[in-house]
DNA sequence: TGCGCTTGCTGAACCGGATAAGTATCGAGA
DNA sequence: TCTCGATACTTATCCGGTTCAGCAAGCGCA
């Protein structure tokens, strides 16, 4: 049971194979009513035109890469990557793109995936995510001339285009708040620190509360087991912060328990602000007050800029809207109440 | 700035294409110096077989696809996609092949992707999950004769290959245990009713308490809030249960969360069980009781066993381990203790 | 009536590899 | 010395589409 070709068409159709093709890709060349008999024979004997076959003659692979380099245990429990990709995907199937996908342990391997599939003619484009400190992939990727949408702050994105949000301003008005409320002492539990947008969280967080609250930063690896591991000792410390903001949810829910453990109430004895608002912020309790974005809407905007990109269209930098905060119960003035700051 | 072909290489190393494409595939044909040769030209010139050409002459496209439909919000929270994603990609790309993937809404969409993509010779085979009852795409991919591996019991596989896990099994110890704690009036709070290893598990459950403890099970859709609905309405009817298995770990979270706003203490009032153990479970306070398996492994079962298929060889159904137990804080016996049951 | 233009199609070349068939070279054996 | 066979290639064909050049028919118009 052969796949039907081209040919099988045009054989029954009593025409060219050429005829056929202009059929089928709405070219003039061909008579309405031929055009017709030709597609409800296609669609008769189920052909389509192998992707192939198409690819050979210079056409588009239609096709987007996707790379994601992140240890499986992390990337499991993460809602943020599904998100992104749903998003991505959507509007990739939108424009019939496919999306290919691999999961990679290092950036080494990222770059040989890429060097593969762009070699092989299998992807257009890529879109890169978890941007580091001196990424690799950018000089890769430029060197291959890899038309590529880079998910990060412009700064690390060299020549690619980069699609990216204000982390900072988020930052800022998360401190203001917890500012706001009274607390004098807040602690961020922050992923890995060689990502570009730890650092600018990191020195966005550093130039809110300079001078007006005590600050720590600890740097995690993201996973629960370690969000809950920094939370305790960050919790028997003598001068314990009274909030902490914390890098990811699962860090977040991760803390909840640990400060429960320490017999804590939250919000009442700790504030609680998760980044990347998911179904779990809302499901736990108290609710966590969450740093909110529209990741998918987020994934189909990179997706968008890379498709723009891969046909040739001159485009520039996106900023996506900065996440807004989401208060829920997690969060309420510090033991003892308000310290008689005022607002702004 | 052209990609280079196998006419480049073959000029530059004065050869004719035959010779490359011998010297490539390590066929005989030309000499061990040549072939060095050949291979030192193609890899400083940056040369890789267009992988279009090759899926041209008859040879496979290397690719498996993988359309996930289910609706985005549950998708994000799951571990278990990205677990399972995560496992299939690990051995594909150990064998050079990739992923091909597509989230879909419906049945019918999905079923639409696969024709295209099988239709075009995207894709080698397909790998097929969430399997319902009376499944619409069994019959729909055995039409297309496109070779697929069934994720799930293969009571609902029809002719495909099945990759399974005995749920009913992981029930029974489920109920066994907890009848041993002795509880009596055990509650599940069940997925989606539709798909196949819910039925599977519904049956199961019943099965095991009948006689020998109050049950009853609830469906939901696998999120969250569902989930903790749920959990209030049984918590607040008269005759509450003791117990409840959760069959995910977004909901058992959930659930916990529900049981303490209701001032239940788990596991003094209240034991949980959650399906699925993830990171999630240990983070949160108490630990879940889940019942654990290794999801990756047996997403990497399913690819290898498709890739099996699509080489032509003979393979049958695979029964993985079934999910074992993993007893943790959110178990104990139920308030007012034993009631003097035996074990066993 | 003849010219040029448009319409609707055909035939052939081409994309980048794989591969079967053909060929030149060389060494070994009769 | 001639043949045989292996070795190391080349040449040509094919895969299934796209696309360009060509061509016949029909039509408007001078």
């Amino acid at each position: 049971m052969r796949r039907p070709t081209i040919t099988d068409v045009a054989r029954q159709a009593g025409v060219s194979k050429g005829a056929v093709s202009y059929a089928l890709n709405g070219q003039p060349g061909v008579s309405e009513s031929t055009r017709a008999r030709i597609m409800a024979i296609a669609e008769e004997i189920g052909w389509r035109p192998s992707s192939a076959a198409r690819a050979l003659n210079g056409a588009r692979a239609r096709t987007v890469g996707l790379a994601v380099c992140r240890p499986a245990r992390t990337l499991g429990v993460e809602p943020f990557f599904m998100e992104l990709i749903s998003g991505i995907e959507g509007e990739l199937s939108d424009r019939s793109y496919a999306l290919l996908l691999q999961m990679v342990t290092d950036h080494e391997q990222e770059i040989a995936v890429y060097r593969r599939w762009w070699g092989e003619g299998r992807v257009d484009g890529a879109i890169l995510v978890d941007l580091n400190v001196d990424d690799l992939r950018v000089p890769a990727f430029e060197a291959l001339g890899l038309p590529s949408v880079v998910v990060g702050h412009p700064s690390g994105a060299g020549s690619l285009l980069p699609v990216w949000s204000d982390d900072a301003h988020a930052v800022r008005e998360t401190v203001r708040y917890l500012l706001a409320l009274g607390h004098r002492r807040i602690a961020r539990i922050a992923g890995l620190p060689h990502l570009v947008h730890t650092v600018l969280r990191d020195r966005a967080f550093a130039e809110a509360c300079d001078g007006v609250a005590e600050y720590v930063t600890v740097h995690t690896d993201y996973t629960g087991e370690e969000g809950a591991g920094a939370t305790r000792r960050l919790l028997s410390s003598p001068d314990r912060p009274t909030a902490i903001v914390y890098d990811n949810d699962i860090m977040a829910v991760a803390g909840l328990s640990a400060a429960r453990e320490l017999r804590l109430d939250v919000p009442g004895d700790l504030s609680v602000v998760a980044w990347n608002d998911s179904p779990l912020s809302r499901v736990v309790h108290p609710p966590l007050t969450a740093l909110s974005r529209d990741i998918s809407a987020y994934g189909a905007q990179a997706a968008r800029h890379l498709l723009s990109l891969i046909s040739g269209e001159d485009v520039g930098p996106y900023e996506d809207g900065a996440a807004r905060l989401t208060p829920r119960g997690s969060t309420a003035p510090p033991p003892g109440g308000r310290d008689g700051s005022s607002r702004g």
